[in-house]
DNA sequence: GGCAAGTCAAATGTCTGACAATTTACCAAA
DNA sequence: TTTGGTAAATTGTCAGACATTTGACTTGCC
Protein backbone atom coordinates (compact mmCIF):
# COMPACT_ATOMS: atom_id res chain seq x y z
CA UNK A 1 0.00 0.00 0.00
CA UNK A 2 1.54 3.12 0.58
CA UNK A 3 3.88 3.91 2.99
CA UNK A 4 5.19 7.06 1.52
CA UNK A 5 5.24 9.88 3.37
CA UNK A 6 4.43 12.88 0.58
CA UNK A 7 5.81 16.76 1.81
CA UNK A 8 2.44 18.22 0.25
CA UNK A 9 0.17 17.06 3.09
CA UNK A 10 1.62 19.03 5.88
CA UNK A 11 -0.84 21.87 4.71
CA UNK A 12 -3.16 20.42 7.27
CA UNK A 13 -6.30 18.60 6.05
CA UNK A 14 -5.81 14.71 6.98
CA UNK A 15 -8.92 13.72 5.15
CA UNK A 16 -7.58 15.29 1.99
CA UNK A 17 -4.21 13.84 2.46
CA UNK A 18 -5.47 10.33 2.86
CA UNK A 19 -7.79 10.34 -0.04
CA UNK A 20 -4.64 11.20 -2.02
CA UNK A 21 -2.77 8.75 -0.63
CA UNK A 22 -5.41 5.81 -1.35
CA UNK A 23 -6.33 7.71 -4.71
CA UNK A 24 -2.39 7.06 -5.80
CA UNK A 25 -2.57 3.92 -4.67
CA UNK A 26 -5.17 3.27 -6.80
CA UNK A 27 -3.98 5.45 -9.97
CA UNK A 28 -0.57 3.33 -10.07
CA UNK A 29 -1.89 0.36 -10.23
CA UNK A 30 -1.17 -0.89 -6.66
CA UNK A 31 -5.23 -1.13 -6.21
CA UNK A 32 -6.54 -2.69 -8.98
CA UNK A 33 -10.43 -2.33 -9.94
CA UNK A 34 -12.32 -4.90 -7.54
CA UNK A 35 -9.80 -4.79 -5.03
CA UNK A 36 -11.22 -4.72 -1.26
CA UNK A 37 -9.49 -1.25 0.65
CA UNK A 38 -8.88 -2.30 4.37
CA UNK A 39 -11.40 -1.70 6.48
CA UNK A 40 -12.23 1.64 7.90
CA UNK A 41 -10.95 0.57 11.57
CA UNK A 42 -7.58 -1.01 9.85
CA UNK A 43 -7.12 2.36 7.58
CA UNK A 44 -7.54 4.76 10.75
CA UNK A 45 -4.94 2.51 12.05
CA UNK A 46 -2.43 2.26 9.62
CA UNK A 47 -2.61 5.77 8.81
CA UNK A 48 -3.07 6.43 12.56
CA UNK A 49 -5.94 8.83 12.26
CA UNK A 50 -9.56 8.82 13.61
CA UNK A 51 -12.14 6.27 11.35
CA UNK A 52 -14.13 9.97 11.24
CA UNK A 53 -11.05 11.21 8.84
CA UNK A 54 -10.45 7.99 7.18
CA UNK A 55 -14.63 7.73 6.46
CA UNK A 56 -14.12 11.31 5.28
CA UNK A 57 -11.54 10.45 2.89
CA UNK A 58 -13.44 7.48 1.87
CA UNK A 59 -16.52 10.12 0.72
CA UNK A 60 -14.12 12.08 -0.98
CA UNK A 61 -13.21 9.07 -3.43
CA UNK A 62 -16.94 7.14 -3.48
CA UNK A 63 -17.78 11.26 -4.70
CA UNK A 64 -14.86 10.70 -7.63
CA UNK A 65 -16.26 7.07 -8.29
CA UNK A 66 -12.98 5.26 -7.35
CA UNK A 67 -14.64 3.30 -4.71
CA UNK A 68 -18.09 2.01 -3.95
CA UNK A 69 -19.02 1.14 -0.56
CA UNK A 70 -20.92 -1.94 1.01
CA UNK A 71 -22.73 -2.90 3.96
CA UNK A 72 -22.60 -6.08 5.96
CA UNK A 73 -20.31 -8.85 6.71
CA UNK A 74 -18.41 -8.99 3.40
CA UNK A 75 -18.82 -5.20 3.36
CA UNK A 76 -16.42 -2.98 2.71
CA UNK A 77 -14.67 -0.61 0.28
CA UNK A 78 -14.21 -1.65 -3.09
CA UNK A 79 -11.81 -0.22 -5.69
CA UNK A 80 -14.46 0.81 -8.56
CA UNK A 81 -14.53 -0.39 -12.02
CA UNK A 82 -15.69 3.05 -13.60
CA UNK A 83 -18.36 2.07 -16.39
CA UNK A 84 -18.33 4.23 -19.24
CA UNK A 85 -21.91 5.30 -18.30
CA UNK A 86 -20.47 6.38 -15.19
CA UNK A 87 -17.68 8.52 -16.80
CA UNK A 88 -19.99 9.93 -19.16
CA UNK A 89 -22.47 11.12 -16.05
CA UNK A 90 -19.48 12.67 -14.74
CA UNK A 91 -18.42 14.22 -17.61
CA UNK A 92 -22.05 15.75 -18.63
CA UNK A 93 -22.36 17.30 -14.96
CA UNK A 94 -19.04 18.87 -15.23
CA UNK A 95 -19.43 20.48 -18.41
CA UNK A 96 -22.93 21.55 -17.51
CA UNK A 97 -21.05 22.88 -14.09
CA UNK A 98 -17.98 24.69 -15.98
CA UNK A 99 -20.37 26.10 -18.53
CA UNK A 100 -23.37 27.77 -16.58
CA UNK A 101 -20.74 28.66 -13.65
CA UNK A 102 -18.41 30.65 -16.23
CA UNK A 103 -20.98 32.17 -18.38
CA UNK A 104 -19.65 30.61 -21.25
CA UNK A 105 -21.30 32.23 -24.32
CA UNK A 106 -23.70 30.34 -26.73
CA UNK A 107 -20.98 31.12 -29.78
CA UNK A 108 -18.11 29.61 -27.84
CA UNK A 109 -19.99 26.42 -27.01
CA UNK A 110 -21.51 26.15 -30.30
CA UNK A 111 -18.09 26.55 -31.86
CA UNK A 112 -16.46 23.49 -30.01
CA UNK A 113 -19.18 21.30 -30.05
CA UNK A 114 -19.71 21.39 -33.62
CA UNK A 115 -15.82 21.12 -34.14
CA UNK A 116 -15.29 18.23 -31.93
CA UNK A 117 -18.09 16.51 -33.74
CA UNK A 118 -16.83 17.48 -37.13
CA UNK A 119 -13.81 15.65 -36.05
CA UNK A 120 -15.81 12.13 -36.00
CA UNK A 121 -18.04 12.21 -39.45
CA UNK A 122 -15.37 10.38 -41.11
CA UNK A 123 -14.83 7.59 -38.21
CA UNK A 124 -18.70 7.43 -38.82
CA UNK A 125 -18.96 7.30 -42.21
CA UNK A 126 -16.51 4.38 -42.09
CA UNK A 127 -17.88 2.43 -39.35
CA UNK A 128 -21.96 2.98 -39.18
CA UNK A 129 -24.44 0.27 -39.03
CA UNK A 130 -28.16 0.16 -39.94
CA UNK A 131 -29.52 0.85 -36.71
CA UNK A 132 -27.63 3.82 -36.63
CA UNK A 133 -29.07 4.89 -39.11
CA UNK A 134 -32.65 3.70 -37.51
CA UNK A 135 -32.44 5.82 -35.05
CA UNK A 136 -30.77 8.98 -36.73
CA UNK A 137 -34.17 9.08 -38.96
CA UNK A 138 -36.50 8.40 -35.95
CA UNK A 139 -35.55 11.52 -34.39
CA UNK A 140 -36.13 13.06 -37.65
CA UNK A 141 -39.26 11.73 -37.28
CA UNK A 142 -40.07 13.43 -34.39
CA UNK A 143 -38.32 16.91 -34.91
CA UNK A 144 -40.90 17.39 -37.73
CA UNK A 145 -43.42 17.44 -35.08
CA UNK A 146 -44.88 20.86 -35.41
CA UNK A 147 -46.29 20.94 -31.93
CA UNK A 148 -42.88 19.99 -30.52
CA UNK A 149 -41.86 22.30 -27.89
CA UNK A 150 -38.53 24.24 -27.65
CA UNK A 151 -36.80 21.44 -25.03
CA UNK A 152 -37.83 18.71 -26.85
CA UNK A 153 -37.22 19.71 -29.81
CA UNK A 154 -33.32 20.38 -28.69
CA UNK A 155 -33.42 16.72 -26.75
CA UNK A 156 -34.18 15.28 -29.96
CA UNK A 157 -31.33 17.00 -31.06
CA UNK A 158 -28.95 15.81 -28.78
CA UNK A 159 -29.96 12.34 -29.67
CA UNK A 160 -29.66 12.62 -33.43
CA UNK A 161 -26.20 13.55 -32.74
CA UNK A 162 -25.22 11.06 -29.99
CA UNK A 163 -26.22 8.33 -32.45
CA UNK A 164 -24.00 9.59 -35.11
CA UNK A 165 -21.39 10.02 -32.82
CA UNK A 166 -21.99 6.51 -31.25
CA UNK A 167 -21.49 5.44 -35.73
CA UNK A 168 -18.09 5.95 -35.07
CA UNK A 169 -17.93 2.98 -33.26
CA UNK A 170 -15.32 3.97 -30.87
CA UNK A 171 -16.34 4.22 -27.00
CA UNK A 172 -14.00 6.77 -25.98
CA UNK A 173 -14.81 9.12 -28.44
CA UNK A 174 -18.55 8.51 -27.89
CA UNK A 175 -17.89 9.61 -24.02
CA UNK A 176 -16.20 12.61 -24.77
CA UNK A 177 -18.44 13.99 -27.29
CA UNK A 178 -21.62 12.86 -25.51
CA UNK A 179 -20.44 14.47 -22.46
CA UNK A 180 -19.61 17.84 -24.73
CA UNK A 181 -22.79 17.54 -26.59
CA UNK A 182 -24.98 17.44 -23.52
CA UNK A 183 -23.06 19.77 -20.99
CA UNK A 184 -24.48 22.21 -23.55
CA UNK A 185 -27.61 21.35 -23.98
CA UNK A 186 -28.57 24.35 -21.47
CA UNK A 187 -27.45 26.73 -23.49
CA UNK A 188 -28.85 25.58 -26.36
CA UNK A 189 -32.25 25.31 -24.65
CA UNK A 190 -32.53 28.80 -24.32
CA UNK A 191 -32.45 28.73 -28.08
CA UNK A 192 -36.11 29.42 -29.74
CA UNK A 193 -36.23 28.15 -33.05
CA UNK A 194 -38.56 29.69 -35.44
CA UNK A 195 -40.11 27.06 -38.21
CA UNK A 196 -37.97 28.29 -40.59
CA UNK A 197 -35.45 27.33 -38.36
CA UNK A 198 -36.55 24.08 -37.42
CA UNK A 199 -36.94 23.18 -41.68
CA UNK A 200 -33.23 24.30 -42.14
CA UNK A 201 -31.79 21.79 -39.55
CA UNK A 202 -34.18 19.16 -40.45
CA UNK A 203 -33.19 19.28 -44.17
CA UNK A 204 -29.88 19.23 -43.12
CA UNK A 205 -30.56 16.06 -40.53
CA UNK A 206 -31.78 14.09 -43.92
CA UNK A 207 -28.77 15.19 -45.75
CA UNK A 208 -26.49 13.87 -43.35
CA UNK A 209 -29.19 10.63 -42.67
CA UNK A 210 -28.39 10.34 -46.59
CA UNK A 211 -24.04 10.86 -46.62
CA UNK A 212 -23.80 8.61 -43.81
CA UNK A 213 -26.02 6.05 -45.27
CA UNK A 214 -23.38 6.57 -48.88
CA UNK A 215 -20.47 6.73 -46.41
CA UNK A 216 -19.09 9.82 -48.13
CA UNK A 217 -17.36 11.47 -45.03
CA UNK A 218 -16.44 14.71 -46.75
CA UNK A 219 -19.61 15.24 -47.41
CA UNK A 220 -20.96 15.14 -43.96
CA UNK A 221 -18.26 17.89 -43.00
CA UNK A 222 -19.66 20.17 -45.09
CA UNK A 223 -23.24 19.53 -44.01
CA UNK A 224 -21.74 20.26 -40.10
CA UNK A 225 -19.97 23.18 -41.41
CA UNK A 226 -23.43 24.27 -43.07
CA UNK A 227 -25.28 23.13 -39.41
CA UNK A 228 -22.90 25.27 -37.23
CA UNK A 229 -23.38 28.08 -39.14
CA UNK A 230 -27.50 27.80 -39.06
CA UNK A 231 -27.29 27.47 -35.58
CA UNK A 232 -25.09 30.40 -35.10
CA UNK A 233 -27.49 32.25 -37.11
CA UNK A 234 -30.39 31.06 -35.15
CA UNK A 235 -28.52 31.53 -31.86
CA UNK A 236 -27.54 35.44 -33.27
CA UNK A 237 -30.96 36.48 -34.49
CA UNK B 1 -32.72 26.47 0.67
CA UNK B 2 -33.76 23.04 0.04
CA UNK B 3 -36.94 22.40 2.39
CA UNK B 4 -37.87 19.64 -0.46
CA UNK B 5 -38.36 15.95 0.41
CA UNK B 6 -37.20 13.75 -2.58
CA UNK B 7 -38.49 10.45 -1.92
CA UNK B 8 -34.56 8.60 -3.59
CA UNK B 9 -32.79 9.31 -0.40
CA UNK B 10 -34.75 6.74 1.92
CA UNK B 11 -32.41 3.93 0.49
CA UNK B 12 -30.14 4.62 3.03
CA UNK B 13 -26.61 6.96 2.92
CA UNK B 14 -27.85 10.12 4.67
CA UNK B 15 -24.42 12.03 3.91
CA UNK B 16 -25.15 11.47 -0.07
CA UNK B 17 -29.12 12.48 0.13
CA UNK B 18 -27.94 15.47 1.77
CA UNK B 19 -25.05 16.03 -0.77
CA UNK B 20 -27.27 15.44 -3.92
CA UNK B 21 -29.93 18.18 -2.19
CA UNK B 22 -27.15 20.80 -1.78
CA UNK B 23 -25.92 19.83 -5.03
CA UNK B 24 -28.99 20.38 -6.58
CA UNK B 25 -29.17 23.83 -5.17
CA UNK B 26 -26.35 24.48 -6.41
CA UNK B 27 -27.14 23.65 -9.97
CA UNK B 28 -30.33 25.07 -10.15
CA UNK B 29 -29.13 28.48 -9.57
CA UNK B 30 -30.39 28.66 -5.61
CA UNK B 31 -27.15 28.74 -4.33
CA UNK B 32 -24.41 30.56 -6.90
CA UNK B 33 -20.60 31.00 -7.09
CA UNK B 34 -18.91 32.67 -3.85
CA UNK B 35 -22.06 32.23 -1.65
CA UNK B 36 -22.03 31.18 1.54
CA UNK B 37 -23.60 27.68 2.88
CA UNK B 38 -24.55 27.82 6.43
CA UNK B 39 -22.18 26.71 8.94
CA UNK B 40 -22.11 23.01 9.32
CA UNK B 41 -23.68 23.18 12.98
CA UNK B 42 -26.56 25.00 10.95
CA UNK B 43 -26.53 22.46 8.35
CA UNK B 44 -26.84 19.13 11.19
CA UNK B 45 -29.72 21.19 12.46
CA UNK B 46 -31.95 21.75 9.35
CA UNK B 47 -31.12 18.50 7.80
CA UNK B 48 -31.91 16.88 11.14
CA UNK B 49 -28.63 15.02 11.01
CA UNK B 50 -25.45 14.99 12.96
CA UNK B 51 -22.97 17.09 11.96
CA UNK B 52 -20.46 14.13 11.33
CA UNK B 53 -22.89 13.41 8.77
CA UNK B 54 -23.05 16.74 7.33
CA UNK B 55 -19.31 16.78 6.83
CA UNK B 56 -19.28 13.89 5.08
CA UNK B 57 -21.65 15.14 2.68
CA UNK B 58 -19.39 17.85 2.65
CA UNK B 59 -16.38 16.26 1.85
CA UNK B 60 -18.16 14.94 -1.53
CA UNK B 61 -19.22 18.23 -2.45
CA UNK B 62 -15.34 19.18 -1.70
CA UNK B 63 -14.29 15.92 -3.94
CA UNK B 64 -16.24 17.32 -6.85
CA UNK B 65 -14.92 20.86 -6.63
CA UNK B 66 -18.25 22.01 -5.76
CA UNK B 67 -17.22 24.18 -2.65
CA UNK B 68 -14.29 24.75 -0.91
CA UNK B 69 -13.78 25.00 2.96
CA UNK B 70 -11.66 28.26 4.72
CA UNK B 71 -11.46 27.85 8.55
CA UNK B 72 -11.62 30.62 11.08
CA UNK B 73 -13.94 33.50 12.25
CA UNK B 74 -15.47 33.87 8.19
CA UNK B 75 -14.84 30.52 7.18
CA UNK B 76 -17.41 28.29 6.18
CA UNK B 77 -17.76 26.30 2.98
CA UNK B 78 -18.78 29.08 -0.23
CA UNK B 79 -19.61 27.63 -3.83
CA UNK B 80 -16.75 27.02 -5.86
CA UNK B 81 -16.72 28.85 -9.19
CA UNK B 82 -14.97 25.88 -11.09
CA UNK B 83 -12.28 27.74 -13.30
CA UNK B 84 -11.06 25.63 -16.42
CA UNK B 85 -8.04 24.75 -14.84
CA UNK B 86 -10.06 22.87 -12.02
CA UNK B 87 -12.20 21.64 -15.01
CA UNK B 88 -9.37 20.37 -16.86
CA UNK B 89 -7.83 18.63 -14.12
CA UNK B 90 -10.78 16.45 -13.08
CA UNK B 91 -11.27 15.54 -16.54
CA UNK B 92 -7.72 14.33 -17.35
CA UNK B 93 -7.85 12.30 -14.17
CA UNK B 94 -11.11 11.17 -14.96
CA UNK B 95 -9.61 10.29 -18.53
CA UNK B 96 -6.74 8.66 -17.63
CA UNK B 97 -9.32 6.39 -15.55
CA UNK B 98 -10.88 5.54 -17.32
CA UNK B 99 -8.50 4.47 -19.67
CA UNK B 100 -6.49 2.27 -17.35
CA UNK B 101 -9.80 0.59 -15.39
CA UNK B 102 -11.15 -0.34 -18.90
CA UNK B 103 -7.88 -1.68 -20.32
CA UNK B 104 -8.55 0.45 -23.44
CA UNK B 105 -6.42 0.02 -26.38
CA UNK B 106 -4.26 2.12 -27.83
CA UNK B 107 -5.84 1.86 -31.06
CA UNK B 108 -9.32 3.58 -29.91
CA UNK B 109 -7.82 5.99 -27.71
CA UNK B 110 -5.30 6.76 -30.62
CA UNK B 111 -8.35 7.03 -32.74
CA UNK B 112 -10.18 9.07 -30.36
CA UNK B 113 -7.61 11.51 -30.01
CA UNK B 114 -6.78 12.03 -33.52
CA UNK B 115 -9.78 12.51 -34.79
CA UNK B 116 -11.04 15.16 -31.90
CA UNK B 117 -8.17 16.92 -32.72
CA UNK B 118 -8.87 16.53 -36.33
CA UNK B 119 -12.46 18.80 -35.60
CA UNK B 120 -10.52 21.91 -34.49
CA UNK B 121 -7.51 22.59 -36.61
CA UNK B 122 -9.50 24.64 -39.11
CA UNK B 123 -10.16 26.74 -36.23
CA UNK B 124 -6.87 26.56 -35.24
CA UNK B 125 -6.02 28.25 -38.36
CA UNK B 126 -8.12 30.62 -38.69
CA UNK B 127 -7.32 32.33 -34.91
CA UNK B 128 -3.60 31.38 -34.34
CA UNK B 129 -1.54 33.74 -33.20
CA UNK B 130 2.44 34.15 -33.40
CA UNK B 131 3.17 32.68 -30.05
CA UNK B 132 1.21 29.66 -30.49
CA UNK B 133 3.85 28.83 -33.47
CA UNK B 134 6.78 30.12 -31.69
CA UNK B 135 5.40 27.50 -28.83
CA UNK B 136 5.05 24.48 -31.23
CA UNK B 137 8.50 25.65 -32.59
CA UNK B 138 10.52 25.37 -29.36
CA UNK B 139 8.78 21.80 -29.02
CA UNK B 140 9.96 20.62 -32.23
CA UNK B 141 13.41 21.76 -31.49
CA UNK B 142 13.12 19.61 -28.13
CA UNK B 143 11.96 16.92 -29.97
CA UNK B 144 15.13 16.70 -32.00
CA UNK B 145 17.01 16.03 -29.12
CA UNK B 146 18.62 12.64 -29.70
CA UNK B 147 19.15 12.03 -26.35
CA UNK B 148 15.39 12.75 -25.28
CA UNK B 149 13.80 10.06 -23.52
CA UNK B 150 10.63 8.03 -24.78
CA UNK B 151 8.76 9.65 -22.10
CA UNK B 152 10.05 13.17 -22.36
CA UNK B 153 9.45 13.02 -26.43
CA UNK B 154 6.03 11.99 -25.45
CA UNK B 155 5.33 14.83 -22.61
CA UNK B 156 6.83 17.74 -25.59
CA UNK B 157 4.60 16.03 -27.95
CA UNK B 158 1.46 16.82 -25.47
CA UNK B 159 2.39 20.37 -25.48
CA UNK B 160 2.93 20.54 -28.82
CA UNK B 161 -0.19 19.32 -29.09
CA UNK B 162 -1.64 21.46 -26.38
CA UNK B 163 -0.28 24.99 -28.58
CA UNK B 164 -2.02 23.55 -31.70
CA UNK B 165 -5.39 23.28 -29.91
CA UNK B 166 -5.02 26.92 -28.04
CA UNK B 167 -4.69 28.03 -30.70
CA UNK B 168 -8.27 27.69 -31.72
CA UNK B 169 -8.51 30.35 -29.47
CA UNK B 170 -12.09 28.60 -27.61
CA UNK B 171 -11.55 28.09 -23.94
CA UNK B 172 -14.15 25.12 -23.88
CA UNK B 173 -12.24 23.25 -26.62
CA UNK B 174 -9.13 23.60 -24.94
CA UNK B 175 -10.42 22.48 -22.15
CA UNK B 176 -12.09 18.75 -23.43
CA UNK B 177 -9.13 18.45 -26.00
CA UNK B 178 -6.40 18.98 -23.58
CA UNK B 179 -7.88 16.68 -21.01
CA UNK B 180 -8.61 13.95 -23.35
CA UNK B 181 -4.86 14.25 -24.93
CA UNK B 182 -3.56 13.98 -21.52
CA UNK B 183 -5.78 11.08 -20.25
CA UNK B 184 -4.40 9.23 -23.41
CA UNK B 185 -0.84 10.15 -22.41
CA UNK B 186 -0.04 7.07 -19.76
CA UNK B 187 -1.39 4.93 -22.76
CA UNK B 188 1.33 6.77 -25.38
CA UNK B 189 3.92 6.81 -22.65
CA UNK B 190 4.34 2.87 -23.18
CA UNK B 191 5.01 3.73 -26.88
CA UNK B 192 8.79 2.92 -28.06
CA UNK B 193 9.81 5.20 -30.69
CA UNK B 194 12.47 4.41 -32.57
CA UNK B 195 14.85 6.82 -34.48
CA UNK B 196 12.95 6.64 -37.90
CA UNK B 197 9.85 7.25 -35.69
CA UNK B 198 10.46 10.13 -34.20
CA UNK B 199 11.90 11.59 -37.19
CA UNK B 200 8.84 11.08 -39.32
CA UNK B 201 6.80 12.73 -36.30
CA UNK B 202 9.07 15.69 -36.49
CA UNK B 203 8.54 16.11 -40.19
CA UNK B 204 4.91 16.32 -39.76
CA UNK B 205 5.14 18.53 -37.18
CA UNK B 206 7.23 20.80 -38.99
CA UNK B 207 4.71 20.42 -41.94
CA UNK B 208 1.89 21.76 -39.47
CA UNK B 209 3.63 24.45 -38.17
CA UNK B 210 4.19 25.73 -41.59
CA UNK B 211 0.44 25.31 -42.67
CA UNK B 212 -0.81 26.86 -39.33
CA UNK B 213 1.17 29.71 -40.28
CA UNK B 214 -0.48 30.15 -43.62
CA UNK B 215 -3.25 29.33 -42.14
CA UNK B 216 -4.54 26.87 -44.18
CA UNK B 217 -7.06 24.72 -42.28
CA UNK B 218 -7.51 22.06 -44.83
CA UNK B 219 -3.33 21.09 -45.09
CA UNK B 220 -3.76 20.85 -41.36
CA UNK B 221 -6.30 17.86 -41.91
CA UNK B 222 -4.53 15.60 -43.93
CA UNK B 223 -1.71 16.21 -41.94
CA UNK B 224 -3.36 14.91 -39.09
CA UNK B 225 -4.40 11.91 -40.88
CA UNK B 226 -0.81 10.80 -41.59
CA UNK B 227 0.22 11.54 -37.91
CA UNK B 228 -2.65 9.53 -36.82
CA UNK B 229 -1.54 6.25 -38.93
CA UNK B 230 2.39 7.34 -38.13
CA UNK B 231 1.13 7.13 -34.57
CA UNK B 232 -0.50 3.94 -35.29
CA UNK B 233 2.30 2.02 -36.82
CA UNK B 234 4.54 2.90 -33.80
CA UNK B 235 1.80 1.38 -31.59
CA UNK B 236 1.32 -1.72 -33.31
CA UNK B 237 5.19 -2.46 -34.30
C1' DG C 1 -28.27 -35.75 3.80
C1' DG C 2 -30.73 -31.61 3.09
C1' DC C 3 -33.34 -27.68 4.34
C1' DA C 4 -34.95 -23.93 7.35
C1' DA C 5 -34.56 -20.90 11.03
C1' DG C 6 -31.93 -18.60 14.25
C1' DT C 7 -27.51 -16.67 15.85
C1' DC C 8 -23.23 -14.40 15.43
C1' DA C 9 -19.64 -11.51 13.70
C1' DA C 10 -17.89 -8.03 10.70
C1' DA C 11 -18.41 -4.07 8.47
C1' DT C 12 -20.41 0.38 7.27
C1' DG C 13 -23.66 4.14 8.82
C1' DT C 14 -24.86 7.43 12.38
C1' DC C 15 -24.74 10.06 16.71
C1' DT C 16 -22.71 12.63 20.64
C1' DG C 17 -19.70 15.48 22.86
C1' DA C 18 -15.42 17.10 23.30
C1' DC C 19 -11.04 19.46 22.08
C1' DA C 20 -7.58 21.55 18.65
C1' DA C 21 -6.42 24.92 15.18
C1' DT C 22 -7.27 28.87 12.54
C1' DT C 23 -8.83 33.24 11.41
C1' DT C 24 -11.24 37.51 11.98
C1' DA C 25 -13.15 41.26 14.79
C1' DC C 26 -12.83 44.03 18.57
C1' DC C 27 -10.90 46.44 22.26
C1' DA C 28 -7.42 48.34 25.13
C1' DA C 29 -2.90 50.13 26.02
C1' DA C 30 1.44 52.32 24.58
C1' DT D 1 -2.02 55.55 15.33
C1' DT D 2 -0.22 51.45 16.03
C1' DT D 3 0.39 47.42 18.55
C1' DG D 4 -0.93 43.62 21.04
C1' DG D 5 -4.02 40.59 23.10
C1' DT D 6 -8.40 38.40 23.81
C1' DA D 7 -12.82 36.50 22.44
C1' DA D 8 -15.77 34.34 19.17
C1' DA D 9 -16.92 31.63 15.22
C1' DT D 10 -15.88 27.98 12.35
C1' DT D 11 -13.72 24.03 10.46
C1' DG D 12 -10.65 19.93 11.61
C1' DT D 13 -9.90 15.93 14.52
C1' DC D 14 -10.71 12.60 17.99
C1' DA D 15 -12.82 8.78 20.96
C1' DG D 16 -16.40 5.91 21.91
C1' DA D 17 -20.87 4.34 21.46
C1' DC D 18 -24.94 2.38 19.14
C1' DA D 19 -27.77 1.10 14.83
C1' DT D 20 -28.12 -1.42 10.62
C1' DT D 21 -26.98 -4.57 7.21
C1' DT D 22 -25.41 -8.80 5.43
C1' DG D 23 -23.07 -13.02 4.87
C1' DA D 24 -21.45 -17.15 7.27
C1' DC D 25 -22.12 -20.44 10.67
C1' DT D 26 -24.78 -23.43 13.67
C1' DT D 27 -28.50 -25.88 15.13
C1' DG D 28 -32.50 -28.56 14.81
C1' DC D 29 -35.95 -30.72 12.24
C1' DC D 30 -37.55 -33.63 8.50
Amino acid sequence: MSDNLPKLEKQTDLSAAIAERIRQDILSGALVADDRLPSESELSETHGVSRATVREALKRLAAQSLIRTKRGATGGAFVHRQSFEDAYTQMASNATLLITLNEVDITTACEARFALERGCVRLAAKHRQDHHLDKMRAEITRQKDPELSDEAFCASDVAFHRALVDAAGNPVLSWQLAAAVEGIEPLMNMLTYRQRDRDAVISLHEAMVEALEARVGARLEILMDYLRDQTLRTALS
